[in-house]
DNA sequence: CGGATCACG
DNA sequence: GACGTACGTGATCCGA
């Protein structure tokens, strides 16, 4: 066997309690506390993957402490005694360590009176003296007395946390000496956790300086005498005692019994059915998902945890609350503490990193969260335990005594540590907000939750109609508390009479922002524990919520417009529109609004006596683009004045004027807010102003794009995915020919042509092209039909040759429908759900728009969770090559928009292609490729 | 404030 | 026999 063996010995005790410090306090379905657990998961998961990789594992065993007393305590009785007990949240999970480890079919050693240290020392020196190499994974300094080579066979470690090996060079740079060494100067300087005494007043720094220059404890303990008189003399020589006991306690026993064989520790695959079982009955349905990607066809990944009877009960009662609410007293706005000394902030922060979990809500100027200034932060921390911390009350009469406040620094200073602290999870509502209002402030926030997000993943789609897409904080408390929150309204009124909050009464103000909080707090209980029991962990925690403090960036960079050019642009549309008002006016016969369909359409249709006006149910005429054509290629010279009219009114109105109003005084930059629950398919949505939709289809339009510039000596960079709609059809309806010509990197539409019609031509390939959309939004003869002008029995023909020649698509239509009705939503490849109430109406119309919904839903779905993953993964790939300072501005649905250095252009360029046609993987392999197409430019319209 | 229109993917 | 026709968005304007 010539192959390398390669053992992995994992530190099962120690890596808990550092995953229970580190991560989020989680709780399974149960309520059982599984943070800790989780972590170690993933974990096993991670090095099982890593299986066939060069460094992977070809063995590997899980050791454990299996009690606290150790042959160390006869030794010394204070041994381990000053350890504080673990954690009441941390204890329940001891045992769930061991059925993890079982449920992946890993051995899992303990033995009685030898600590796990002990045994991985001595089961990594029986694997070395065979020849295998070692890595120990996990992060204790005890076991870095191990790392090295010895018979040409190499034991190091790997700290998992924070993804780092650990050499013999690594435990040089911790201790300045070598790994045979570390020993002595641990026995030098103890361990005050484990109690281990040391030599008082000999800490890190002494303790390694020491053993370096005399080569050994006892070469420097037996030096003392000769040593000038000082402190360091005097303790050497009485902490002889000390020193050498501790070095027996640190001493690792390096040949204890085994109790199980080295060879039994051969990994062999990992069983899906024990651990499914496992993952399923802790909710970790993120891992539950790849498991079943994984072995199972990653196309059609399903739901390991059907919730059956929920989606029957969602089938015309879509709200679900299946789970038992969690009991809460009803809110109660006098309960809530204004904060307005720097002590009782201390305090809240205090307390609430005991808590580990905050609800967080700012209180601003404005809606703007990049030019907001920051009027009071509130905190939540259980049911009516909330409070509001005014900033910047009582601003604007100079005269008027302000309240006593926290001043800002001084607050901002107290609550950073907390708002950025890995160990608490912040809760808010839409927290992208308040991450940005934060940023202002020197805070960067983080881990967060965000209940508007929870919500999306879990409910997107239900019929919950309403602003923020059903989704907004007092609909939430409407829906799942059953209590109306104070509205924004109520305590700074509307229209004119509206007050900006920092006006706000402190009393009043208190019991707006606290009751905010408390309600996050609140809904963060109800929504959390549902992600799991229905399946939303992977596309939550994998997804969407990586994506918060991305997307929060990307909104503060902004990106820098040419006013001056917008400016031209506009002057020159209202001359244009002038003196097409004009004109229009003198071929009607008179004066009207042609702003206004509704008198246009009486003029064409009425006075003028064009042809082929429809009244609408409104009606009125419907005098749009396609109506408007009609009738100028009929050789109405007024109808193609209007659509010139409209064209260039637009575009005034829309964007050159209104962009120019958009630019941020302090930044001189345009920032958009992207709703990352705007769209029920999973796609981003932007506004105020909407850079998703500046045009790009006429050239008078792209006049637009070339005011989008780069600061100097910078350039923008687009890098957009080719067809991935059609792209994933291919794959998620398993079409031959279509995957055939991707991987082929034809001209699709041409293929389709050439395949319909047998040639191609410009005419055949346009109308290919509209079928190829046509399927992707879910087809009907008529809607084919009015597309492509012709009648709707040859649009049938058409569909039927569709399917025919690419078989595969007529399945997935019927397949997905079929699965829609049965339960309620339909899934991208990646398990985002969109809930389709609507699929079994008996009203017809209603009925077939939620069928094409549903069709369109999977394909459009996962095309946005991929640019999802490619944007949540960009900057830190970026980051690793030296790229940071590259700054990803805006996302356009398939299509991400960077400003960098011009001369970074070569090195980053290819890194933002990879980084996009990878972002799929690992997750799911795509049956074709992903195309991406790059372009630069000293404008947006150049970049492409 | 709803409808019509049109900008984008 | 009538229904009413492509998926997903957001901004602006008109007119009630």
């Amino acid at each position: 066997m010539a192959e390398q063996q390669h053992l992995y010995l994992v530190d099962g005790s120690s890596y808990i309690f550092r995953a229970y410090h580190r991560l989020p306090p989680l709780t399974d379905p149960e309520g059982t506390p599984v943070g800790a657990v989780y972590g170690y998961t993933t974990m096993l998961w991670k090095l099982a993957e890593d299986l066939e990789k060069a460094e992977g594992p070809t063995h590997l065993a899980v050791i454990l402490d299996k009690d606290s007393k150790s042959f160390r305590n006869e030794i010394y009785d204070q041994y381990k005694a000053n350890r504080p007990p673990a954690p009441e949240d941390l204890v329940p999970q001891f045992p769930l360590i061991r059925d993890a480890t079982r449920a992946f079919s890993l051995p899992c050693i303990e033995m009685a009176g030898y600590e796990a240290d002990d045994l991985i020392a001595s089961y990594a020196r029986a694997a070395q003296a065979r020849g295998w190499n070692v890595t120990i994974v996990s992060s204790d300094k005890d076991l870095m007395q191990l790392v090295g080579e010895q018979n040409g066979a190499r034991i190091d470690m790997l700290d998992t946390m924070k993804n780092q090996r650990i050499f013999r060079e690594e435990v040089k740079e911790k201790f300045g000496v070598g790994p045979e060494l570390v020993g002595d100067v641990l026995a030098l300087m103890g361990d005050s956790v484990d109690n281990v005494p040391g030599i008082f007043g000999i800490g890190p720094k002494t303790a390694s300086k020491l053993i370096a220059e005399h080569g050994s404890l006892t070469a420097a303990l037996d030096a003392a005498p000769e040593m000038k008189p000082s402190k360091l003399k005097d303790r050497l020589t009485e902490g002889r005692f000390d020193a050498e006991l501790s070095k027996v306690l640190v001493t690792l026993k390096e040949d204890c019994e085994l109790p199980e064989p080295l060879d039994d520790f051969k990994l062999d695959g990992v069983p899906a059915a024990p651990l499914a079982a496992f993952l399923g009955k802790h909710g970790f349905t993120s891992l539950l998902r790849r498991l079943d990607g994984g072995h199972g066809s990653p196309s059609r990944a399903t739901d390991l945890n059907p919730p059956k009877q929920q989606a029957q009960s969602d089938k015309g009662a879509p709200e679900g609350n299946r789970q038992p609410l969690p009991e809460m007293p009803p809110i109660d706005r006098n309960a809530y503490e204004t904060v307005q000394t720097i002590e009782r902030l201390e305090h809240w922060v205090e307390r609430a990193f005991a808590a580990r979990q905050v609800a967080v809500d700012t209180e601003t100027s404005s809606l703007d969260s990049v030019a907001a200034d920051i009027v009071g932060v509130s905190l939540a921390l259980g049911p009516n335990d909330a409070c509001y911390i005014p900033l910047a009350h009582g601003g604007s009469d100079m005269f008027a005594e302000k309240p006593q406040q926290v001043p800002l620094a001084d607050a901002i200073a107290a609550l950073k540590p907390l708002l950025e602290s890995d160990a608490v999870l912040k809760i808010g509502q839409n927290i992208k907000y308040d991450i940005n209002v934060l940023a202002r402030q020197g805070i960067a926030v983080a881990p967060v939750d965000d209940t508007m997000i929870l919500s999306f993943t879990l409910d997107a789609g239900r019929s919950h109609d309403g602003i923020g897409g059903g989704h907004g904080m007092d609909e939430l408390s409407e829906r799942h508390l059953g209590h109306t929150p104070l509205a924004f309204k109520d305590v700074c009124g509307t229209g004119k009479k509206q007050i900006p909050f920092g006006e706000v009464p402190l009393d009043k103000a208190t019991e707006y922002a606290a009751e905010d909080a408390d309600v996050t707090w609140r809904l963060h209980q109800h929504l959390k524990p549902r992600l799991s029991v229905e399946g939303g962990t992977r596309i939550y925690e994998r997804v969407d919520r990586p994506l918060i403090p991305v997307v929060a960036q990307m909104e503060r960079h902004g990106i820098k417009v040419d006013r001056a050019q917008l400016a031209r642009l506009s002057e020159e549309f209202a001359s244009e529109t002038g003196r097409l008002e004009k004109e229009i006016h003198a071929l009607a016969g008179e004066e009207f609004t042609v702003g206004s369909p509704k008198q246009l359409g009486d003029i064409l249709f009425d006075k003028l006596g064009y042809k082929g006006g429809k009244k609408g149910k409104s009606g009125q005429y419907s005098t749009d683009q396609s109506v408007l054509e009609g009738l100028a290629a009929q050789g109405a010279e007024i109808a193609r004045k209007v659509l010139e009219w409209r064209h260039l009114a637009k575009l005034k109105s829309t964007y050159t004027d209104a962009l120019q109003e958009q630019i941020n005084p302090a930044t001189g930059r345009v920032h958009t807010s992207y709703s990352l629950v705007g769209a029920q398919t999973g796609r981003l949505s932007s506004t105020d102003p909407n850079l998703q939709n500046i045009p790009v289809r006429t050239p008078i339009g792209r006049q637009i794009r070339e005011a989008f510039v780069p600061e100097a000596g910078n350039l923008l960079l687009a890098a957009d995915y080719s067809q991935i709609e059609l792209r994933l059809a291919a794959h998620m309806a398993d079409v031959p020919t279509l995957k055939e010509a991707f991987a082929n990197g034809e001209d699709i539409h041409a293929r389709t042509a050439q395949e319909m019609f047998g040639e191609v031509t410009r005419d055949t390939r346009a109308r290919a092209k509209t079928i190829n959309f046509a399927i992707l939004y879910g087809i009907s003869r008529w809607g084919l039909a009015a597309r492509l002008e012709v009648e709707p029995d040859e649009a049938q023909a058409m569909i039927d040759t569709y399917f025919q020649r690419f078989p595969g698509i007529q399945r997935y239509i019927h397949e997905t429908l079929e699965s829609v009705r049965e339960r309620g939503y339909s899934e991208t490849l990646f398990g985002r759900k969109t809930w389709f109430p609507r699929i079994n109406s008996k009203n017809q119309a209603e009925r077939q728009g939620s069928e094409r919904a549903a069709i369109n839903a999977p394909i459009q779905g996962t095309s946005a969770d991929i640019i999802k993953r490619a944007m949540a993964r960009m900057m830190p790939a970026l980051n690793e090559a030296g790229l940071g300072h590259v700054r990803m501005l805006l996302q356009v649905h398939d299509e991400l928009v960077f400003e960098l250095p011009e001369g970074d252009v070569s090195k980053a360029s290819p890194m933002i292609e990879r980084v996009m046609a990878e972002a799929a993987r690992p997750a799911v392999e795509l049956s074709v490729p992903l195309g991406v197409d790059i372009g630069t430019g000293t404008s947006w319209d150049a970049a492409h």
